[in-house]
DNA sequence: TGTACATCAGTGAACGCGCGTTCACTGATGTAC
DNA sequence: TGTACATCAGTGAACGCGCGTTCACTGATGTAC
C-alpha cells in the first residue's frame, strides 16, 4: 500500500486514537509502542508520523477521546446504572472499555502539564454529566465519584484476593445504601 | 569501594529498598532505572545483583516496604488525624513518601500475580490498622479508604485545576462532617 | 594474636534488546490543463 | 473527459539511546590454623 485517499487518511487518523483510548487504558503508556498503535489502523509503525507529532501527542488525543466516550456512555444512564457497572468485576477485568481516571490516573499524575490540562479539562466536562445524573451537587457528586474511582483502583491492584470482590461491595453499599 | 563489611552489605540492601519504595511511589516502575535505585545506597549499579534476583524482585520488596511503613504511620494518628493529612496539598504533592495505593495502585494492576499477591497481602495489614482507629465495621471502613484513594487520584491527576483542591475537601467533608 | 588464603561486595565496561524517531523510497491520489 | 505531473500516505530499514542484565576484575573482609 502507497498512498491513501484523504478519507482513508482521516479513517485511519481516527482508527489510531481509538485504538490508543483502548490500549492505553488497558496496558498503560510505556505498555504500548508505536508499531502497536499503528497496527490498530492495519498501518506499519513508520508511518506514525505522518499522523502525530510524538507518541506524547497521541497519548494525549487518546486520553481525550477516551474521557469524551466516557461521558458519552455516562449521559444515557441513571446513577444506579452507572454505579452498578462501575463496581462490577466486569468493569474491573476490562480496563481498556473503562474509566480513564481509574486506568490511567496516576499516570497522568505523572505526566507534564499538557497532560494534567488534558485530562482535567476533559475530566471536568464528564464531572458535570455526572454530577446531573446523580442530581446532586458538585460537592458531593465529587466525594462520590472519588468512592467510585478508589474502589475501582483497589479492587483491581488486589484482583485474585477477596477483598477485591469486597471493596466493590463495599462501594456499593455506601453509594446505594437498602 | 571493593568488599564490603556483611553489616555495610545488609545496610546498602535496606538503603535500596527504602529508598526504592520512595522513588516507585514517585515516578513509578518504569521512571526509575536500576542505577538509581542503587544510588540510593550510594553505589553504582553492577552490583545490584549481588542483592536482588531482578529488577521486579526489588519492587516487590519495597512495595512490602511502602506498604508496612504507611501501616507504622497509620497506627500512630488518629482517624481525623489520618484523614486531614490524606486529603491534604502536601500529601498529594509527595507520591513518595504517602499512600501506597494511590501512587502505585494503577501499575500493580496491570502487574503479574506476585505483584498483587505481595500487594493484597500488605494492604490487608494495612486496612486492618485503619478499621481500628476508624472503630467502623470491614465494610464501612473499606468504604471510606476508596473515598480516600479516589480523590487523592483525582486530585493528583487534575493538579494545577482547581478541582484538584476541591476534591480533596469534598471527600472531606464527605468523611468528617461538620 | 598473627598469617595465609578463600570469599564475595562492589566496579565499570559490555551485552542484546526494544524503544521512539528519521529517512529514502514507492506508487496511488489529487490537481491543473 | 483524459493526460501529465506533483503530492504525500504508507513502507521497512536504519538511527541513536537507555534499559536490564552479565561479566572479568579488584581488594577488603572473613576464616582457618
Amino acid at each position: 500500500m502507497a498512498r491513501s485517499s484523504r478519507k482513508d487518511t482521516e479513517l485511519h487518523r481516527r482508527q489510531v486514537i481509538d485504538g490508543a483510548a483502548t490500549l492505553l487504558r488497558e496496558r498503560g503508556v510505556a505498555g504500548v509502542n508505536v508499531g502497536q498503535l499503528m497496527a490498530e489502523a492495519g498501518l506499519t509503525h513508520g508511518g506514525f508520523y505522518r499522523h502525530f507529532e510524538s507518541k506524547d501527542e497521541l497519548v494525549r488525543l487518546a486520553l481525550e477521546k477516551a474521557l469524551a466516550d466516557q461521558r458519552d456512555w455516562a449521559a444515557s444512564q441513571t446513577e444506579a446504572e452507572l454505579i452498578d457497572f462501575y463496581l462490577s468485576p466486569e468493569h474491573r477485568d476490562d480496563p481498556g472499555h473503562g474509566c480513564t481516571m481509574g486506568a490511567l490516573g496516576s499516570e497522568v499524575a505523572r505526566g507534564d502539564d499538557a497532560f494534567r490540562e488534558t485530562f482535567a479539562a476533559g475530566f471536568e466536562t464528564y464531572l458535570e454529566t455526572f454530577r446531573e445524573l446523580s442530581g446532586v451537587e458538585r460537592e458531593e457528586a465529587l466525594a462520590r465519584y472519588a468512592t467510585l474511582v478508589g474502589a475501582l483502583v483497589i479492587s483491581r491492584a488486589t484482583a485474585g484476593d477477596p477483598v477485591s470482590e469486597e471493596v466493590l461491595a463495599a462501594a456499593r453499599n455506601a453509594l446505594l445504601p437498602g
